[in-house]
RNA sequence: GCUCAUGUAGCUCAGUCGGUAGAGCACAUCCUUGGUAAGGAUGAGGUCACCGGUUCAAGUCCGGUCAUGAGCUCCA
C-alpha cells in the first residue's frame, strides 16, 4: 500500500503507508534527520516518529525553525523534570513549558535551588540524555490518568486535569522513569539534546496568580549541537559588555543616587551632551515636518485628571496629590491634558487642522519597585510625545506621514530593521465596536498604501483606541517598541473638543498620540547598547581629543583646539603630564570616534594627524580637510 | 508589590575559623618631554549600605530597613 507525501514546497514523493516523518527525513539527507524534531501532518503538529497512514501534507520541522525549537526546548523541560524528580522525589512537578529562548519548569518545593543543586540537576540531565531515552506518547481517558496522576501524589497535574471535561482523552509522554502530563509533540529521544545548561532560578506564581503558591522556577537552555552552545553564551557576553548600566558607568554617562530615588535618572554632562544633540535633532525634524513646538508644567490641578480620566483609571501609576492653595495637584504622568488645553484655548476651524503639538514632556509614573530596570524602566522620563488633532478624513493621510516620519528618524540613528504591529480592540475598551472598526481600518489601509508588512496584535490596542507600533532590532538582533501611534476615542469626548467644520457646525476631531523615540531615557539605553558605547561621530559626547605629542606642541595644539570649538566641534584637550601612548589609550577607551595628534611634524606642515577610534591612524590632513572627516555622517 | 541573590575606597574586586581592613585602576605630588592602546617614585583615600541584636570582640553570625540585580506580576 502507498501513500503520496506532499512537501511544504510543492513535490509529491510516494513513500509505504506507515512510514514516519523520521523516516522521511532520513530518506532525504542524514543531515536534516539529525535537526529534524517534529512533523505536521496535515495542518496537525505530530511526535515525529508516529506512522502516517494517509495521503498528506507533511512539513518537517527542525530546529533552525520557531516550532522545532519550541518543541525541542519543552522536550528538555521534561528532561529538567526527570532528573529534579530522580534527586528531590519530594518535589511536585507543576508546568514546563518552551519559551522564547530556552525553558523553564516550576517546581513545587520549601527551599529554592542553589547553584550547587542546579549543577548537580545540569549533571544528572546530561547523563539521562546520553541514555537516549524514547518520549513515549500514550493516550489514556481523562479519568484514568486523574487516577495515575493522584497516586503519584501530584497534585498540581490534577488541578490541571481538573479543568479537561470527564470523558475526554488526554496524552501523557514518559521517557525512562518519568511521566508527564503532556500535549506534546515530543523530540524521539533524550540523546538529540547535546548541550544543556540550566540558568537561573526564581519565584513565580502557581498559575501566575499572586494568591497562590509561589513556585520555585528553574530556567535552562539547550541545544542539539555544542556549537550552538557557544554561540549562544559568546552572544549572552556580548550583550553584558554593551549593558547600558555598564557602559554608563564606564563612560561618565549617568547614573542614579540613593539620595534621590529609584529610577529617577541623572544625566551627567557626557549623557547630558548626547542626549541634548538627540534632541535639537529631533526639534529639526519636527520643525520640518510642521509640529507646533510646546511646553507645558509639570504639574496640573485635580479637575485636569478628573476630566482626563486618569484619576479613575490611573491612578496607581500616578504620585499623590500636592496641597497648593488647599487645592491638589499631580504631578503629571502624561502630557495630553495640557495640549488639549491648549487646543482648546481658542475656537477651532477644520482650515487649522491638522494640528501638531509636539513637547519632549517629561512626566513621572509610580512604577513598581520591582519592575525598573536601568534606563529601560524608570519613573521620571521624557516622552518624545505629540498630539495630532485632525478631522475624520485627514486621520488615514496623517498615519501614513507618521509612518514614514518614524522610520526616517530611526534610520537616522542607526536602524534599519522594522516591525510594525497593528493592535486592535480589547476586551474592555470605550467606543463603539463600529467605530473602532473604522479606526482600525484607517490605521490599516494606511499600512497597506505604504506597502508596509504589519502584523497583527490582536486584542492588543489601548482601551481607548487602536494602535500601530514600530518595533526595531538593534545591532544583537533583539528586537524593542520604539514608536507607538494610538488613535484615541477617549479624550476628544472626555474634554468636549470640537471644531467648525465647513458646514459652519461642530464637529469632534479626531485625535492621535505618538512617541517615535518612545522615552528619551529608554531610547538612549537602547543606543548604548546598540552601538556598545562606539557612538557615531554625530551622538559622541566628545567626537575629538586633541594630543600633543609633548609640552613644546601645546600652543600649536590648543590653537587648533579653539579653532574646533569655534566651528561648534565637541573637542576636548589632554594636556596631562603622560605619554601619548597612555593619552591615546585614554581616549580609545572613552571611546572618542577621534584623536587629534599634534607633533613637530604636523607643525612643520601645518597640518593635523587624525586617528579613529578602532581604526588607528588614517593620516595626516589639513584642520578644514579633518572637520569634514569628523562630521561626515553629521544628521 | 512578590520570590531569590547581592551591597567592602571614585571604579573592578580580595578579605579563610568572628580578633576593629587589602590589591589593581582612577586621583594628588615629584621625576620624566615622549610619535599612535598603560614610563617611574611617593602619597592621600574606607563609621565595611543603614539601624538594631548576639558576643569579651562583628566586614564576617542573626533580625529589620534601604538600594541594586534576576525572575514573577503589572504596563494608558
Amino acid at each position: 500500500m502507498k501513500i503520496n507525501i506532499t512537501f511544504p514546497d510543492g513535490s509529491v514523493k510516494e513513500y509505504d503507508k506507515g512510514i514516519c516523518p523520521q523516516e522521511i527525513a532520513e530518506n532525504i539527507s542524514h543531515n536534516l534527520a539529525l535537526r529534524a524534531i517534529a512533523a505536521e501532518v496535515n495542518g496537525k503538529l505530530t511526535d515525529i516518529d508516529q506512522p502516517i497512514e494517509e495521503d498528506a501534507e507533511l512539513i518537517l520541522h527542525t530546529f533552525d525553525t520557531e516550532i522545532g525549537k519550541e518543541v525541542y526546548w519543552h522536550s528538555t523541560a521534561h528532561l529538567m523534570a526527570q532528573a529534579v524528580k530522580q534527586l528531590y522525589p519530594d518535589v511536585k512537578v507543576t508546568i514546563g513549558p518552551a519559551i522564547e529562548y530556552g525553558f523553564y519548569y516550576d517546581f513545587d518545593r520549601e527551599k529554592s535551588f542553589s547553584d550547587e543543586e542546579l549543577k548537580e540537576i545540569e549533571k544528572r540531565m546530561k547523563e539521562l540524555a546520553k541514555k537516549k531515552l524514547k518520549y513515549e506518547r500514550q493516550e489514556m481517558p481523562r479519568n484514568e490518568a486523574y487516577k495515575k496522576f493522584e497516586e503519584m501524589g501530584e497534585t498540581y497535574k490534577l488541578e490541571i486535569l481538573d479543568e479537561i471535561p470527564e470523558n475526554e482523552t488526554i496524552s501523557l509522554y514518559t521517557q525512562g522513569d518519568f511521566v508527564d502530563l503532556c500535549r506534546g509533540p515530543h523530540i524521539i529521544h533524550t540523546g538529540k539534546i547535546k548541550a544543556v545548561k540550566l540558568l537561573k532560578t526564581s519565584g513565580a506564581y502557581w498559575r501566575g496568580d499572586e494568591n497562590k503558591k509561589m513556585l520555585k522556577r528553574i530556567y535552562g537552555i539547550s541545544f542539539p549541537t555544542k556549537k550552538e552552545m557557544k554561540e549562544y553564551i559568546d552572544f549572552i557576553e556580548e550583550a553584558k559588555k554593551r549593558d547600558h548600566r555598564k557602559l554608563g558607568k564606564e563612560l561618565d554617562l549617568f547614573s542614579f543616587s540613593d539620595e534621590v530615588g529609584p529610577g529617577l535618572m541623572l544625566w551627567h554632562p557626557n549623557g547630558a551632551m548626547t542626549r541634548s544633540i538627540i534632541e535639537q535633532y529631533w526639534k529639526k525634524r519636527h520643525f520640518e515636518d510642521d509640529y507646533k513646538i510646546v511646553y507645558t508644567p509639570h504639574i496640573g490641578k485635580s479637575v485636569l485628571w478628573e476630566t482626563s480620566g486618569h484619576l479613575d483609571f490611573y491612578k496607581e501609576g500616578m504620585y499623590n496629590a500636592m496641597d497648593v492653595d488647599g487645592q491638589d495637584y499631580y504631578i503629571k504622568p502624561m502630557n495630553c491634558p495640557f495640549h488639549i488645553e491648549i487646543y482648546k484655548s481658542s475656537k477651532r476651524s477644520y482650515r487649522e487642522l491638522p494640528l501638531k503639538y509636539a513637547e519632549l514632556g517629561t512626566v513621572y509614573r509610580y512604577e513598581p519597585s520591582g519592575t525598573l530596570n536601568g534606563l529601560k524602566r524608570v519613573r521620571g522620563f521624557t516622552q518624545d510625545d505629540a498630539h495630532l488633532i485632525c478631522t475624520p478624513d485627514q486621520l488615514k493621510k496623517e498615519v501614513e506621514k507618521l509612518i514614514q516620519f518614524s522610520m526616517s528618524m530611526l534610520r537616522d540613528f542607526g536602524f534599519e530593521d522594522f516591525t510594525v504591529k497593528l493592535a486592535t480592540r480589547p476586551e474592555k475598551a470605550v467606543g463603539e465596536e463600529e467605530r473602532w472598526n473604522q479606526a482600525i481600518d484607517s490605521l490599516r489601509s494606511a499600512l497597506v498604501s505604504q506597502n508596509i508588512d504589519y502584523v497583527m496584535d490582536d486584542g492588543g490596542g489601548a482601551f481607548y483606541g487602536p494602535k500601530i507600533d514600530i518595533h526595531i532590532k538593534d545591532s544583537l538582533n533583539r528586537s524593542w517598541q520604539l514608536s507607538t501611534i494610538q488613535f484615541d476615542f477617549n479624550l476628544p469626548e472626555r474634554f468636549d473638543m470640537e471644531y467648525v467644520g465647513a458646514d459652519n457646525n461642530p464637529h469632534r476631531p479626531y485625535m492621535l498620540h505618538r512617541a517615535l523615540l518612545g522615552s528619551i531615557e529608554r531610547f538612549f539605553g537602547i543606543l548604548i547598547e546598540h552601538y556598545a558605547g562606539n557612538f557615531p561621530s554625530w551622538l559622541a559626547p566628545v567626537q575629538v581629543m586633541v594630543i600633543p605629542v609633548s609640552e613644546n606642541f601645546e600652543h600649536y595644539a590648543e590653537r587648533e583646539y579653539k579653532r574646533l570649538r569655534k566651528f561648534g566641534f565637541r573637542a576636548e584637550i589632554d594636556l596631562r603630564n603622560e605619554k601619548i601612548g597612555y593619552r591615546i589609550r585614554d581616549a580609545e577607551m572613552k571611546k572618542i570616534p577621534f584623536m587629534m595628534i599634534i607633533g613637530q611634524r604636523e607643525e612643520d606642515t601645518n597640518t593635523v594627524s587624525l586617528r579613529e577610534h578602532t581604526k588607528g591612524d588614517i593620516g595626516s590632513f589639513s584642520l578644514d580637510e579633518a572637520m569634514k572627516i569628523i562630521k561626515k555622517d553629521n544628521k
